[in-house]
DNA sequence: ACACCTCCATTGTGATCACAATCTGGAATG
DNA sequence: CATTCCAGATTGTGATCACAATGGAGGTGT
């Protein structure tokens, strides 16, 4: 009895399908990166069974693609696609802000602008995987005060698709200063002001990947 | 060669998965029916194996519930959950009427409007299931012209989600007279007006949902 | 009559194996 | 030297099996 509450025995798929996903999502896998059931297995020490789950799993959410034959690698984007996916990033987002912020606190708000030093240092050091795990972790931070917790999990399949995308627009990031978009963001949380925070975070969230469609 | 254009052989999780994900948008399972891979492998003809696979990938999804030990079952929505699933719905499915609007030209109006019929058709039998499956058509349909895949999907895994609710709301369908936000859809359509299209998809989508939330 | 406890059938998990399709590398040919 | 073709290696698919955990039913005790 009386197990730690957030720590049921932890199941071999879970582990793998965890790690992957974050993997993806933060940019590790450049996209059109191959992957195989047994090379998977082989790295986290399972057979392939939990890794063919794992694997399936991500294809289904689209942070993956299968060919016909069925070979595994992380998706390369069109244009259109990264286009449809920053509209729904910003349709999604902007909801979530809107409904955080009546319960959006000062100490949220404070830590937020921790967070967003981070995102700072982490752009400083033209670190492309740590900018985006933060600049994330940011943004999930706001809007798990949503209170909304099927809309989030939407919002980070579309994270997920973009994740290797993310990693190419980063990569060539200049290093030097850090968007004001996400101050924008945190004074408009500040002053209360919907407006302005629907227009903060859709422009935050369009900006980056405009200039990434060629 | 030469193989047909939409027929790639397909695979039997592929098979269970469809035909799975299709009964439980469509309400043919009650929220809380218990689902073993024993017994769909059985029922389809294959081993565990896909029966596995397809199962969680629908509990990925959000159409089914795993319990800590595993066992599969439909899920029971909270009302805060099936609030935040309907705003989704308003969410999501405006944008993609609003985005259809510039290609709807008549012959789709056409082919709305005879959905529509067979919607009312359904609902005059009292036939939940016949109701719940072409009123999705008729949502999907004017959606395909608005050529967001990702979208879609989106707004499919959210009617994947309430599939086993709907049924418990059309269950208690009263025989008789259809809605009329159908119609006041493919008016806004024909009008060209977009406005009136958004309150017209966003009050449809949300009626029946709200009545549920005891 | 009700609660609790024990035991067995059932369930999901993961490993292993056989098989067919596919990809890759190099050799043979023009 | 470039192109084609063949064969070995690699990959995903699905079946089967062993195992641990769970759930439910029936019996026992109060």
């Amino acid at each position: 009895m009386q197990a730690r509450p957030s720590e049921p025995p932890i199941s071999a798929h879970e582990r793998v399908y965890r790690t992957l996903r974050s993997r993806i999502m933060h940019g590790e896998l450049v996209p059109g990166s191959a992957l195989t059931l047994r090379g998977i297995g082989q790295e986290f020490g399972t057979s392939m069974t939990p890794a063919r789950e794992a694997a399936r799993r991500l294809v289904a959410e689209g942070a993956l693609t299968m060919s016909v034959s069925g070979r595994i690698s992380t998706p390369e984007l069109a244009n259109d696609r990264i286009e449809e996916l920053a509209s729904l990033r910003g349709l999604l987002e902007t909801e979530l802000a809107v409904r955080a912020l009546p319960r959006a606190h000062l100490a949220l708000i404070e830590r937020l602008a921790a967070i967003n030093s981070t995102v700072a240092e982490a752009i400083r050091r033209g670190d492309a995987v740590a900018y985006i795990r933060t600049n994330l972790e940011f943004h999930r931070t706001l809007y798990l005060r949503a209170q909304a917790p099927a809309m989030l999990a939407l919002v980070e399949t579309v994270w997920l698709q973009l994740g290797p995308t993310m990693r190419k627009l980063y990569g060539r990031m200049r290093q030097g200063r850090p968007p004001d978009s996400h101050r924008l963001i945190l004074a408009a949380l500040r002053n209360r002001e919907e407006a302005a925070l629907r227009v903060a975070v859709r422009t935050d969230v369009t900006k980056g990947l405009r200039l990434l469609m060629t």
